[in-house]
DNA sequence: ATCGGCTCGCGCAA
DNA sequence: TGCGCGAAGCCGAT
């Protein structure tokens, strides 16, 4: 039986006689989903059918056909994995809020499960859901090792607040997964085939942002991943994580934002092998502690992509400096296209939008220079989610929200020596990562002229 | 190359 | 109430 601590009420309701459903939408796979392994085991105890169903958005955020072109692939793996599971799958098109309670109805569903997300949207979704039907309805954390709100009961400070209670957690919560059953009851009652270019016309998004050659998405492909990276990188993880010019991170991110990859698989394969004890602890504490406190971040914090949801010293030392003068001010428009004076800052930023993900050490230089650069930390958030939400496929996640809020309002850091503009916010400069790596290759790897 | 000081507030020990 | 210490640092002194 799945540890009832993933599940949360959204709706106790009444529950009818009809199949179970899983609405899936943050974690988009059919194996180690333990929101799929609950609507199974309730389904089993009901002796009734089960389907999964994924409502498609016209729009996201700011995601583009880049991210819809990667999701869109990967549901169709879905789609069929679910089939030899005898599993009906269906793509919906539109707001959640009216076709998922339209589905329950058209088929008398008897409970619905859905997957945990703290972010906004999702929210608001689930609630005009729980509004709209009256039959149980419960999420699942199925993202986060240990479930968001076991781990902690509130705000944490930082990872050193949070470190003590996940690892207290984890002999709990480190399992292995239970294997999805092919489904015994068969679905009775019509479920149409999906037509992908239908879904697909239904997208309302920039389609001049195209997608990336070097990641395929889907639950095989990183798989495939992950065990390459354990195979070959993992154990110069310590080594040269911070070093962009070497190949040294995971590269998971994309898989893990669109929920292809779990985490607690990532986990349970790296303790299993054999590679550099320094390495492995590294990894897992960037892989666990500080994931899971993102979503912490955002689940405890409804300002979680704004100033007010910075700490209280960092709101006061930006205001103090909100009138200092700014030695370099650009536009939106100057950062997108990396028209600054700075040619490592650009060099990452070409990176971002050619590749779709800009590497993890380069991302805190480039957001801390947002905030050096822009009229104030607003504006600078302003930019930091706009280009981020846009151009890394691993974007409109939690640790990209309390990743920009660490670099441009403190989450989650201490305070610093004052200086002009950010106040007691830790500083970055050029002259560090000179001392660090060799930013003349990094440049050059992602010169203009280098290409897509 | 390495070191100390810079600085805030949480959590725990007392 | 005091104390230790924290995601990735910077800077100047040695």
């Amino acid at each position: 039986m799945i540890n009832r601590k993933r599940v949360r009420v959204l709706k106790t309701g009444k529950k009818k006689a009809g199949p179970v459903v899983y609405w899936m939408s943050r974690d988009q796979r059919v194996r180690d989903n333990w929101a799929l392994l609950f609507a199974q085991e309730l389904a089993l105890r009901e002796k009734v059918s089960l389907g999964v169903v994924f409502c498609v958005a016209p729009k996201f955020l700011d995601a583009t056909m880049r991210h819809y072109g990667f999701m869109l692939r990967g549901l169709q793996e879905v789609e069929e994995s679910l089939r030899e599971k005898h599993i009906p799958f269906s793509a919906l098109s539109g707001a959640a809020g009216v076709q998922i309670p339209a589905l329950v109805k058209r088929h008398g569903v008897g409970t619905l499960i859905t997957d945990f997300e703290p972010l906004r949207i999702k929210g608001q979704w689930k609630k005009a859901v729980a509004r709209a039907i009256d039959i149980p309805f419960y999420e699942v954390d199925s993202r986060n090792i240990v479930p968001c709100w076991i781990a902690s009961p509130k705000r944490e400070y930082g990872a050193y607040t949070l470190r003590p209670k996940i690892r207290r957690a984890l002999p709990e919560f480190l399992e292995d997964f239970p294997t999805l059953q092919t489904h015994p009851i068969t679905w009775k009652g019509k479920w149409g085939k999906i037509n992908w270019s239908e879904v697909k016309k239904t997208i309302r998004v920039d389609q001049g942002i195209s997608e990336v050659g070097w990641i395929e998405p889907g639950e095989n492909a990183a798989r495939k991943a992950l065990r390459e990276f354990i195979r070959k990188k993992l154990s110069s993880y310590q080594q040269g994580r911070n070093d962009p010019t070497k190949d040294a991170q995971s590269n998971l991110s994309p898989y893990l934002h669109f929920g292809h990859l779990s985490a607690q698989r990532v986990a349970l394969e790296v303790t299993k092998g054999d590679a550099d004890e320094e390495s492995r602890e590294a990894f897992l504490e960037e892989l666990i502690v500080r994931r899971e406190l993102s979503d912490n971040f955002c689940f405890y914090n409804d300002h979680y992509d704004s100033f007010e949801g910075f700490p209280e010293w960092a709101k006061k030392t930006l205001n103090d400096h909100r009138r200092d003068p700014r030695e370099y001010l650009y536009s939106l428009e100057d950062f997108e296209h990396a028209n600054t004076h700075d040619q490592l800052w650009n060099a990452a930023q070409r990176e971002m939008t050619r590749k779709g993900k800009m590497h993890g050490y380069m991302r805190m230089y480039w957001g801390k220079k947002l905030l050096e650069w822009t009229k104030s930390p607003e504006e600078a958030i302003r930019t930091a989610l706009y280009l981020n939400d846009r151009y890394e496929l691993d974007g409109r996640e939690t640790n990209g929200y309390a990743g920009i809020a660490w670099c441009i309002g403190g989450v989650h850091d201490r305070a610093w020596p004052e200086r002009p503009i950010f106040g007691k916010i830790r500083y970055m400069s050029y002259n560090g990562c000179k001392s660090k790596f060799d930013v003349m290759a990094y440049i050059k790897g992602n010169s203009p002229q280098q290409g897509g």
